[in-house]
RNA sequence: GGAGAGGUACCCGAGUGGCCAAAGGGGACAGACUGUAAAUCUGUUGGCGAUGCCUUCGGAGGUUCGAAUCCUCCCCUCUCCA
């Protein structure tokens, strides 16, 4: 275990937007060296999306600082309140998840926490576990250590509240539960983005309530997806999953914002502080290319999750296929039957039956407005030869097909 | 239990008998410009081999030549009262 305090609450310290509380941190560190008792630290994870994405790595990186300094980091997986759904004021209730399913996903997250974490000193944890075996009188009893006016002050309940959208009963026990999990693993940590600022405090008091110190809330900022202004998520489509492939992930990299490159950089990038100021002020002063410098990012976090040589690859496609048009290697095919008359192809069938576009419709559309071109050339008709050695399409930007 | 408000396309929201495949905004997609940037400008945004036809305005019926719009029943949300 790290044995100077200050080393060890700079490297805690490190990206975070709050810490509550810096001085019980520190006696917590005093202690667990004083008494060779490492913090445990806990983070949640929702059981229906195992896809972590680059997003979550930022409180993974966050929970490899503390192993880094000898803690020991729960990584938990709650298949109990996955079936409640955290609160966003969307989501419906969720179909329960089967054992295995759970299994299964709890798998997926090993996979991809384990390029991040060290697998020897990770505990995962199900918080089904505990809260299968609980009582309908100890949940009650649960319940009444927490009052309704405190639970709206959660942004997200009072907002839907003032903004008369439905709250169910049971959104309010999600962050009870959570709370109680913290209980039963006798957390002294946990971590979190700021949108769980709220439900970390709960822990807080409910570990009180059963009689335990309250654990410090550390929280992570939120990062922004691809568009630069929603936080990354699955559901907005603005992610880059850690298990893409090469190509995609360098890709998705390359079409951020310059503004979102340097909060990426920051957040996600291993560089210090002092080094992302030096990229900033190389392309100010025009030595450094905006493009160069996203590409080294971007080379940085392929790298990562998927090796060097991956990520040299991955820039190596990226150039040749945007920066001197060529057309990448592995592009769908589409066969076209045997019976079918080559001499007039009508496209827009052809690129739904593809999965290119969601209907004929849109095809035309496409077609319509110049987005679909073979050799560079923008085909304005919807019906074209195709000769007997097949022809590539361009559709958009990125999306390509040979049609044999 | 009573009274009232509301449910419209991916989202927000206008429309209260025909001119409505449904204004406006956001998002998304495409084109131009570029660095696949961002910003900006322009266009598109239910389906269909298509100057037309089919399906859509919470659900099911009904009135009408004609319904998102009127009527009946049902489902859902919110507010106030009890």
């Amino acid at each position: 275990m790290e044995k100077n305090i200050e080393k060890s609450l700079e490297t805690i310290g490190r990206g975070a937007v709050d810490i509550i509380d810096e001085e019980e941190l520190r006696k917590k560190l005093e202690r667990a060296i004083r008494e060779d008792r490492p913090l445990r630290v806990k983070t949640g994870f929702d059981p229906t999306a195992p896809d972590l994405h680059l997003g979550h790595t930022v409180l993974i990186q966050k929970m490899k600082h503390f192993q880094d300094l000898g803690h020991h980091v729960i990584f938990l997986i709650g298949d109990f309140t996955g079936l409640i759904g955290d609160p966003t004021g969307k989501s419906d209730t969720r179909p329960p998840l089967t054992p295995e399913q759970v299994q299964e996903n709890a798998a997926t997250y090993r996979e991809q926490i384990f390029k991040i974490l060290d697998p020897e000193k990770t505990e995962v944890a199900f918080n089904s576990s505990w809260m299968n075996k609980m009582q309908s009188i100890d949940m009650i009893r649960l319940c009444a250590k927490y009052t309704v006016a405190r639970m709206l002050e959660r942004e997200d309940f009072k907002q839907r509240f003032q903004n008369q959208k439905p709250i169910a009963v049971h959104e309010f026990i999600y962050p009870l539960i959570q709370g109680y999990d913290s209980v039963a693993l006798k957390a002294d940590v946990e971590l979190g983005g700021t949108d769980q600022t709220f439900n970390l405090l709960v822990g807080r008091h409910i570990q009180k309530e059963y009689g335990q110190e309250p654990q410090i809330v550390l929280t992570m900022p939120l990062l922004e997806g691809l568009d630069g202004i929603n936080k990354m998520s699955k559901s907005l489509g603005n992610y880059v999953g850690i298990t893409e492939d090469p190509g995609s992930m360098f890709g998705k990299l390359m079409s951020i914002s310059d503004d979102l490159m340097f909060r990426y950089y920051e957040l996600l990038s291993s560089l210090s502080l002092q080094e992302i100021q030096g990229i900033k002020a190389a392309i100010k002063d025009g030595s450094l290319h905006p493009k160069e410098a996203k590409a080294r990012l971007a080379m940085e976090l392929v790298a990562r999750f998927h090796g060097k040589e991956a990520a040299r690859a991955a820039r190596v496609g990226f150039e040749a296929q945007f920066a001197r048009g060529e057309i990448p290697d592995d592009i769908p095919e589409y066969a076209l039957p045997a019976e079918s008359d080559r001499t007039k192809v009508f496209l827009p069938r052809v690129l739904k039956e593809a999965g290119l576009v969601k209907s004929a419709s849109e095809a035309r559309r496409l077609i319509k407005q110049g987005a679909v071109a073979v050799k560079g050339e923008k085909i304005k008709v919807e019906e074209i030869a195709v000769p007997d050695e097949g022809i590539v399409l361009k559709v958009g930007k990125r999306r390509y097909l040979r049609i044999k």
